[in-house]
DNA sequence: TTGTATGCGTTATCAT
DNA sequence: ATGATAACGCATACAA
């Protein structure tokens, strides 16, 4: 019933190699019998085992995508989701398939999920333990890190500009909108998107000569939990010193508009509110938005809001949100050429692609 | 450098034999061999090459999953998201792997994609033409179909309760809230959701005996766009007959804010305004919230407005959304415990799966 | 231009 | 309990 190459051969009267020949368009085949292998092997609608393929070859055409995500949402993540979609065009494009894998603990080198030797490459986003990524190349599987900053030879980086981005949105509430009392909410800073994003927040203030906001109910050795400063080392790579100053921002544990709103209220509560905040993520800024709303007070003119990320939501909240729009699909598209050209070129020089973001001014500020 | 079996095998003194029995914990070996293989294999963190284990034993241990969507968003759109994080979580949980592939086009079958004999079965989500599913047969692939209801044997079906979960929400407006004048803005019927949710809502109306919220602005043959009235035999499958009156709903042509805006203002600017509104989707429900808020109307004293789903924004909109919460977790827990019963036993019967959902009041209503 | 033979890295069968 | 050896389905170096 299923038809193997050597059935098609059979039928076409020739031997497998020229049948494998055939199908694969070679020139080494005279036009003639190519056409005949191929009408067959159309009329029985034969298509090549995969798997033998790939172990022939040593090609299996699959490429990992690979998270590090504890809970939900997994690829169901505001900017995992859209960056899915674009590798998924850009792979499909190249004729390359997508496998998909989270892990739970840091521990993980992803080897127990599908790398075996059996995917062409893969790319990590978000976070990228060190061990995780010398497995990598110890396997000799080419290996692209998105938003990841680590200190690794030999491996491509993809990175939206957190620093840069955020250093627009600090320009805009200061220079434009003339906000002195900006406070900052954020996820762990042990992420270094948020770490950058955060010292963006920092330089803006010591370039502008202005204090940084601190209200007493924000309790340092409480909020920093777990943060460990920055290594001197990594931030060079992205041309950053570590910052000569520090402020105690609201650390939450993690992204969620409920955290964001419960941060917010803790701000309000402290009868020392700021003129304007900034929430290191769209989501932490809808629950401030809340917050604000729930204590009647005005948005942008008590205090104006800013995200950064431009989720959906961002659009159709209230007010819409001044955020940083970033290009997650530029982001997946160019991780995959990336890793593409790696794999053709396995010993092409690491790279570092740095991609441009876009303030988005709406109504919040 | 890399080790392959026979190395390992080599190294421990065994066959080739032995040493794979000895990995895959076989009884056949001799305790002491066998925690020498093994603890050899270990010391140089030998994998095995997953490919050719796949080619020998003709099981990839791979799941396809398939959604048809011409457009982004592909995998981050608010149902296929989510379902995919649960696919995830309950494929890993059994040791499967899942590959992603999306289709642009209708006549396809997905066989180009990564058929091809390499995956052990498939999930395909929300949009299933008759011929892929013959082709998924043809070649002996176990197929599960979520939200997609077609004429199929052999196939497992795994499904929203959108008849039963729009009917609870139409039961809402009609009983508890007192509203007469519902009009129904919905993506294209031609969408087995969509219909279900539509046909409850008409169903709704001819029980409790309230004519249909009728809107001379609404020109029917305009709006049915391409609609193919629903299939006796189909509908029979969920245990529905065909609708025995029709009323014109505004059919969009996709789900957006955007679009659930302007069909908002189309009925607002008629003079003719409904008391209610029923967003089949959530998605278009965030429009109309604007449509409604832009022509300083009060929601719900004015209007009330229900969605569908439960996406994340139906919590952050002002004001936060009546809609019936689909559970897409169960949903892809489900398709795909399903479809490795399907894959332990091939011959077992078609079943289907329907799963409840829950109504959420919110103050949109 | 075509065919033969070998290799890819496993598992499974059949001896021993 | 272990070892040869044959599949698995394809690609390809080498011969012809």
């Amino acid at each position: 019933m299923k038809k193997r190459l050597i059935d098609i051969a059979r039928l076409a009267g020739v031997s497998k190699a020229t049948a494998s020949r055939a199908l694969a368009d070679s020139p080494l085949v005279r036009e003639e019998t190519k056409l005949r292998v191929q009408e067959i092997a159309r009329s029985f609608r034969y298509q090549p085992n995969a798997l033998a393929q790939a172990v022939a070859t040593k090609r299996s055409g699959i490429l990992g995508l690979c998270i590090y995500q504890k809970n939900r949402p997994y690829f169901a993540h505001t900017f995992f989701g859209p960056v899915l979609d674009s590798v998924l065009e850009e792979a499909g494009r190249n004729n390359y398939h997508i496998v998909l894998a989270i892990s739970s603990s840091e521990e993980d080198t992803f080897d127990e999920h599908f790398i075996k030797d059996s995917i062409d490459g893969a790319i990590l986003i978000s976070f990228a333990p060190q061990h995780a990524v010398t497995e990598f190349a110890r396997r000799g599987i080419p290996l692209v890190l998105v938003n990841a900053l680590i200190d690794s030879p030999n491996n491509a980086f993809i990175l939206d500009d957190n620093y840069g981005g955020a250093r627009a949105l600090m320009e805009h509430l200061i220079a434009e909108r003339g906000r002195r009392r900006i406070a900052i909410i954020t996820d762990r800073l042990s992420h270094s998107s948020y770490l950058l994003r955060y010292m963006a927040y920092m330089d803006a203030h010591r370039e502008h000569g202005i204090p940084i906001y601190e209200n007493p109910a924000v309790r340092a050795d409480d909020l920093w939990h777990g943060y460990a400063p920055p290594e001197a080392e990594v931030l060079a790579l992205y041309g950053l010193k570590p910052p000569d100053m520090l402020g105690t921002p609201v650390v939450l544990r993690s992204t969620s508009p409920e955290e964001g709103r419960q941060a917010m209220r803790m701000l309000l509560g402290s009868g020392d509110a700021p003129d304007a905040v900034f929430a290191t993520t769209d989501s932490i800024a809808v629950g401030v938005l809340q917050a604000i709303r729930e204590a009647n007070l005005r948005i942008p003119e008590d205090i104006a809001v800013a995200g950064y990320d431009d989720i959906e939501a961002a659009k159709s909240c209230v007010p819409p949100l001044t955020t940083v729009s970033v290009n997650r699909c530029e982001i997946g598209r160019l991780a995959v050429s990336e890793l593409l050209a790696q794999i053709a070129q396995p010993s092409s020089p690491s790279r570092m692609r740095i991609v441009p973001n876009r303030l988005v001014v709406r109504e919040s500020t």
